[in-house]
DNA sequence: TATTGTTATACTCTATAACTATA
DNA sequence: TATAGTTATAGAGTATAACAATA
């Protein structure tokens, strides 16, 4: 805790205004998962996004990047199964572990939802003005980079 | 559709690096959200927040910020009035309306979610450098005012 | 008669606990 | 015995449909 923090009252400011602006962006963000609606939940759209992400999961793998339990995460294959959307396999090395891989309607549903945020994104950064793409994109990556840091340190010390 | 896009490419790419990099400002965001995990389920907190956002909503209206039907919004109030977060009485005006608004444990829960995020995101800015920090608020501040207008106009044509 | 909510009913999501199969 | 999953069972979230109360 440092003894002069003459920034901090600004600094508390400018947080302040960089969190309205970027609730806009969460928002645009979250939106493009509306696509999925009607063909998945929520649930079912995460579940798919974690097996998108890492390519091979067992259940357990899946269960604790969702968050969630096995027996829930079962559940959850179970009606992805169903739907076509996930292939649920025996592994060859260990036959107690499931694969779970993504069934080509998985990964168009998934390539579905990235081809819209990132048209929604082009949009609007096509109605910016140069130098306001330029500064978004520096503030963006250095924000995620130190971002990422904070998390790392933060995760050794939990 | 403009016959010649010259930096359609370019734009194509940086939306692709704004769309990277803003994941984790979005997974930062979602995650103050999990200071709420024990006491009240993602679908109270939304309700939670709508009600707060709108300071008095009647459950067609909670509905409709919902993207619910009201019979949902309904049961959804039933628990958080039983947990004492929630307020439901008839209107003075109209006896077939209910007015929702926040209780005191109600409304220090959002306002715990809100300290949290904006903490985290001062620890965020607070480890960036100052052309970053200035950078990122420009950029943000005319995103948002852009996605908003946007926002808008497709709202009219849909 | 139209509007505002609530209540049956049914399906999904989730967790706990008990179970099967494999190592 | 420990590990990987699945299957009852139960509570919460949601929608449809039927209902009561008010305007």
């Amino acid at each position: 805790m440092p003894a002069i923090r003459p920034l901090a009252h600004d600094r508390g400011a400018l947080s302040g205004s960089v969190d309205s602006a970027a609730e806009q962006m969460v928002r645009l963000w979250a939106r493009a998962e509306d696509v999925a609606q009607g063909q998945v939940s929520p649930s079912q759209l995460r579940a798919l996004q974690a097996v998108g992400a890492h390519g091979l999961l067992n259940l357990n793998g899946l269960a604790a990047q969702l968050g969630a339990i096995p027996s829930s995460a079962s559940r959850l294959c179970d009606r992805l199964v169903a739907a076509g959307l996930l292939d649920r396999r025996v592994s060859d090395h260990n036959r107690r572990e499931v694969v779970l891989t993504l069934r080509p309607d998985g990964k168009r549903l998934l390539a579905e939802i990235e081809r819209h945020r990132h048209a929604t994104l082009t949009d609007v950064l096509g109605a910016m003005t140069q130098g306001g793409r330029t500064a978004l994109l520096r503030g963006l990556e250095e924000f995620s980079r130190v971002a990422r840091e904070i998390d790392k340190s933060s995760q050794h010390s939990a």
